[in-house]
Order: C-alpha cells, then structure tokens, then sequence
DNA sequence: CGGGCTTTTGAGCCAAATCAAAAATAGTGG
DNA sequence: CCACTATTTTTGATTTGGCTCAAAAGCCCG
C-alpha cells in the first residue's frame, strides 16, 4: 500500500519529468492540491460515460483502463492507464465523458479538483506545459493503437502491446530486468486487441512458443524484447519519451548520452 | 477558389462556434493571425512524420487526412481534416511529429506562426479553450476510430464513417440536403477503415444495392440515413456538437428546440 | 484516341470468429 | 487446510469475413 505523502510526490516527478524540466515548487503545488488518495477495488468504475467529473484523477498504484460499450454489447478498450497517468484531465472543457474508465486491479488514484488544476495551469506556464504533454502523449498512443487495429495481424498487435506497456511502465521505473506488472485476464486483453478472447488465447500461445515471452500470474516477462518489437514493427517515437533535444542519436551527440 | 478576406473569417467562425461563444474581437486576432493562405495540389504532403512546423495548419477547402505508413508499406489513416480543422495545434508541446499530414483533394491551407497560437491563447482564454475544445473533439473521433476498428463489421465501419463525415460536415454548413463532398478514392477510403481496398469495394455495393447510399464522381449522398446509423450503432455523442447545457433533450427543454 | 488510374469481378485461401466443452486456477467459507 | 464455486484458460471443430492475386472493365484527361 501507498504512503500518500512519501510516494506522491515521486510518481508525479517521475512522470512529468519525462516532458522536460520542472521546477520543484511546481510540483509542491501539484502535489498539494491532490485532495484525496483513495483505495480503489478491482473492477471499480471510476468514471462513466457521460458523467462530468469534479476532479481529476491520478494513477498512483494499480492499472485501470479507458473503454467504450456498444449498444450490442461489444467492449473496446481504448487505453491502459498506469501509475502517473491523468485520467480525464480535460473533460471539464468537453462538458461531459464519452468514455468510461474502470480499474482492472486493486489501485490508488489520487483526485485532483478540476478546478485547482486550471489554476495551477494558469499560474504555471511549465506547469501547463507538461500536463498538456502527458495530454498529448495520450493522443499519440491512440493513433498508435488505430494502426495497430487497422494494420497489423493478432500476434503483431499483441506484441506491439507489449512492447508499448513496457516501455511506458519502464520511463516511470517500474520495470525490474523484463518484468512488468500485467495484473490483465485474456479476455481484456481481447478487447486492447480487436480479437476474440479465443484467439487472444490461441495468438499467446503462438508468442509463448517463441520464447517471445512469458506470463505468469499477474507477471509479465518479455523475454525477447528485440524478436517482439521486430514481430510488432515497434518503433517507440510516438511515445515521445526522448529529450526534445536529442531525436535520433545524431552523430554530434555526447558519446554515452541516454546509456 | 476561396476569397481569404471574406471567407476566412466566416469558416473559423462557423467551426469555433461549435466550441461555444467567442467574442468578436478573438475571431479578429485570430483571423489577422492567418498570415499565408495557400492553394495546395491534390495528393499533397502539408507536413511529414519527423517534422516541427513552425506553422499551424488550418482546412479551410478541401480535405486533408493524417496517416502514418508502416516500414511494410501498410499505411493507415488516422483523421480526415475539413474546411474548420486545424492541423497540428499542439504539436510544439511535442516537439515532433508522430505521423504525416497530406491533402486528398485540391485544397485551400490557412497559416499561422505557431508562437502567434500560443500568444493568442494566453491573450484570450475563451479563444485557448476553443481551440482546446476543436483538439480535444478531434482526440474524441479518434477514439471512436479505435471502436470501428476494433469492434465493428467492415459494413458497420463504413457506415459509421459515412455518417461521422456527414455530421461534421453538416455542423460547418458543408451538407446540401445529403449529398456532401466526398473526394476520396476506394482506396483511400479502406485504408481509413483498415479494411483491402477489394473489400472495400464489396463492402460499398452492399451499402449501395440496400439503398443506403449514392456515391458519384466525388459526390456521396446519404440516402438513408436512419438505416446507416442503425447499422453503425452511430451516436454522435462522442462529436460533442450539441451545446453542453442542452444534452440529451431533457423534458423541460424548450419544444422546437435544435430542430 | 491512348495511357494511366480507379473500380469491379472472379476464384481460392487464410486469419480469425463462433460455439461448445474440458481443464486449470483462484477464491471463499467452513 | 480442504472442499466447493466461479472464473479463467485451454482445446477442438466448424464457419465466415475478409484477404490475395489476377485480370477485366470503366473513367478521366490530355
């Protein structure tokens, strides 16, 4: 279990870091204005469509996952939310949620008011600057994903996952030598995917017998980084995780940078 | 061909609107921040993956589509951008593009000095939320997306679209009693739906021999549309186009209303 | 009127869906 | 700690939606 105060702090700098530099007093005053940490169960709707939030909520702990139900019935997931993730840092703007958002495991969400958000933006040009990076961020790995759906094959798609989820929960240091919490059943991986559970099942099978990678429990090892991502024709720029500054690996580039 | 000084004005008129109310004097600032208006070909690349414009991009005639291209050649389309759409808002915030930006169709392309929109933006509030409001509208569609590709029936997926263009465009003005431009080829139109350009064509003749639709020269007519949004599941929430205080008709509202 | 797109058709094939049932796991309460 | 459920995973058999390859027909436009 998370110590509010002792690990808030950190998974907020881990995270925004990521989209330059932030000055100390910036993050205080974030931190500071998440109201309430809360426990949340496992499969707990957290927003549902429709709904207009009062707050902005945080992934501190666990994982939880945007989606969408159609009138017949059909689940789609439309993204995976990870310790440091915003939830619905905009809605406010929209009006309302077309979407909903639910956790998959027990998880610790921090809840921000909407309002003391917009503040803090107002007051903090860098502040604002990086929460509409980590906004961005998202919409990048939605398009992503629409590739993925419209383009690739199940065991493509289902590497590509993979390697997107270990290198998100990587750039906020939760990844220990391969390992990644993957606390997901088939059937919602299914529904990341655009496949049916069976296949899902069957496609697994495919990357196990590969040595591509492992799962067991809520314990997921790529054990093949390199075989997945040519497997998924994985290349990690959308995620927009390098330095600005650094694109590429130019050649005038300090020897040993980002080693 | 476009007038830029009296046309310009009315097209991001008609499209902010939707954002909600926008004072006089911001439309001014930011149509005088409209500093080039070029013609631009068919079929012709406004800016690459790996790029970092130093303008934003605005539709102001024609059709433009973001799409990324895989290294087998596999490309996808992730957006269509009408007369009103803006290309690349916020990608300073990201510092590159993750994909690239042609047009399909001879268009009309608006310019303006990124450093102008954020300027803007800190000048107006009610100007940076509009534009808020028009990124994160385009985020939404872009879920949608995911659930067409992921969760719909090649018939369903075209459908959708159909009836997704045509409530855009419908909200700029564009549609003249259901028939609405539609310059795309087959097969630009399967990779949009991830579908073969040959499955495509089926797809359509399906479409067109149970009377839903007419599409000739780059016309389409939605002939029934009733029974397109039936077979789509289409509901345009997700288009947030209805004033935020008025959705879903609730009994009290005035009757005559958005008629 | 000819050459390059675009659309259409045909035939065969394959990836993934469906339906159904068995095996394995994970919880839960006694 | 074990029996009893409920969920999740796995397997099998069959069907189908959509793909590929290839060629023909239709268009547009100089």
């Amino acid at each position: 279990m998370l110590d509010p105060v002792t690990k808030l702090r950190p998974i907020l700098a881990r995270k925004l870091s990521l989209a330059g530099e932030l000055a100390g007093e910036d993050l205080d005053a974030l931190t500071w204005a998440v109201k309430q940490v809360r426990r949340v169960p496992a499969h707990t709707v957290l927003i549902d469509e429709g709904d207009r939030p009062e707050y902005v909520h945080v992934v501190l702990e666990g994982f939880a996952f945007r989606y969408k139900v159609l009138p017949d019935g059909e689940r789609q997931v439309l993204a995976w939310l990870v310790p440091g993730d915003f939830c619905d840092l905009h809605v406010a703007v929209l009006g309302e949620m077309d979407h909903a958002i639910a956790t998959v495991s027990e998880s610790t969400i921090g809840q921000i008011p909407t309002d003391q958000v917009e503040q803090l933006a107002q007051t903090s040009p860098a502040l604002s600057r990086a929460l509409w990076w980590a906004s961005l961020v998202q919409e990048a790995i939605l398009r992503e994903w629409l590739v993925n759906l419209g383009r690739r094959t199940a065991e493509g798609r289902m590497a590509h996952f993979f390697c997107e989820l270990h290198a998100r929960l990587a750039s906020v240091e939760l990844v220990g030598d391969g390992a990644l919490d993957f606390p997901l059943t088939q059937a919602e991986l299914a529904d990341s995917l655009g496949i049916s559970a069976v296949h899902t099942n069957r496609t697994l099978q495919v990357l196990r017998d590969a040595g591509l990678v492992q799962w067991t429990g809520r314990k997921l090892v790529l054990a093949n980084i390199d075989g997945l991502r040519k497997l998924a024709q994985f290349d990690p720029n959308y995620l927009h995780l390098q330095p600005r500054s650094r694109r590429g690996n130019p050649s005038n580039a300090a020897p040993g940078a980002f080693v």
